[in-house]
DNA sequence: AATCCGCACAACCGCAGGAGT
DNA sequence: AACTCCTGCGGTTGTGCGGAT
């Protein structure tokens, strides 16, 4: 399919971004939303490609976005949610709020990564080191290690996506960040489907692994995630999503849901 | 004090896929 | 059905900064 040249046309800039374009993007933004990434730049009057705009947004701007270190609970969220789903940075940024995918993934290949690659081969010396011992120092699938370190190895075979339906919370989770990306702009949350599912192995994996107290603190920091109000926008999408009177038929959700599973698991089961 | 080196993070690039025509 | 446009995603790169030498 053809793809939409981009920052092809001489003359955009690229490169970091100055305070004055930041400026220039936020407040277009705040005034008209960004219905057209593309065109955006031209009314805004930007020297830059639509996409240039999008990633500034939504990777720097956005007033949602939750800046600082990664707290504990925020590195073990994404080991454990990375164990589970793989690079899909996406969806696991939708587990945290106010988390960008590109951050998360940043850190994932800083800190995190290297924390396990060292913890991998600790575990391996160990291993080798002690015959006797090798069956007990040999993580069980789903054991915890020290240090809330998971090795990588029981990463793929363990996705288990025969999941049953999650609590509606997830999807909740899901929607406050993913579709938090504009400021007028309310998209349909096209992931639903994905983000149920992702909640649900996530929650049911983890409550089989639930032995240990790392791995239920996981459970516990993605499941009761709360979205930090970080913004008149944060408000308002939190207000939407959980006020109870919404009329969401809970019923009807699990139905479709359930629904929607057994067809995924039939059809498209996640390749990792 | 100067230089080097590694790290962290912002930004870019190319691809895939959905929506519209 | 075929095509274009647009958005979103994941991988990669570039650059600035801080610590080590």
């Amino acid at each position: 399919m053809g793809r939409a040249p981009c920052c092809e046309k001489m003359g955009l800039k690229k490169g970091p971004w100055s305070d004055d374009e930041d400026q220039i993007l936020i407040s277009y933004i705040q005034q008209h939303g960004h219905p057209n990434w593309r065109a955006l730049p031209k009314h805004a009057g930007l020297l830059r490609c639509g996409k240039s705009c999008r990633l500034r947004w939504i990777n720097y701007l956005r007033p949602d976005i939750k800046r600082g270190n990664f707290s504990k609970e925020e590195e073990d969220t994404i080991i454990e949610l990375h164990k589970k789903l793989g690079n899909r940075w996406s969806v696991i940024a939708s587990k945290l709020p106010g988390r960008t995918d590109n951050e998360i993934k940043n850190v994932w290949h800083t800190h995190l990564k290297k924390r396990l690659e060292s913890h991998q081969t600790t575990t391996k010396k160990r291993r080798t080191k002690s015959k006797c011992a090798s069956s007990k120092a040999i993580p069980l699938k789903g054991q915890v290690l020290s240090q809330n370190l998971i090795p990588q190895e029981v990463e793929s075979e363990e996705l288990d996506v025969s999941n049953q339906p999650s609590s509606s919370e997830s999807s909740s989770i899901t929607e406050t960040t993913t579709s938090s990306y504009g400021i007028t702009k309310h998209e349909d949350n096209s992931n639903d489907n994905e983000a149920f599912l992702d909640d649900s192995f996530w929650i049911e994996t983890l409550s089989c692994e639930g032995d240990d107290i790392v791995e239920s603190s996981s459970l516990t920091n993605v499941s009761t995630v709360e979205v930090v109000p970080t913004s008149p926008l944060t408000m308002i999408k939190n207000k939407d999503i959980c006020n109870p009177n919404l009329g969401y038929d809970m019923d009807n959700v699990d139905l479709w849901y359930d629904i929607f599973t057994r067809i995924e698991n039939l059809s498209d089961l996640p390749e990792f």
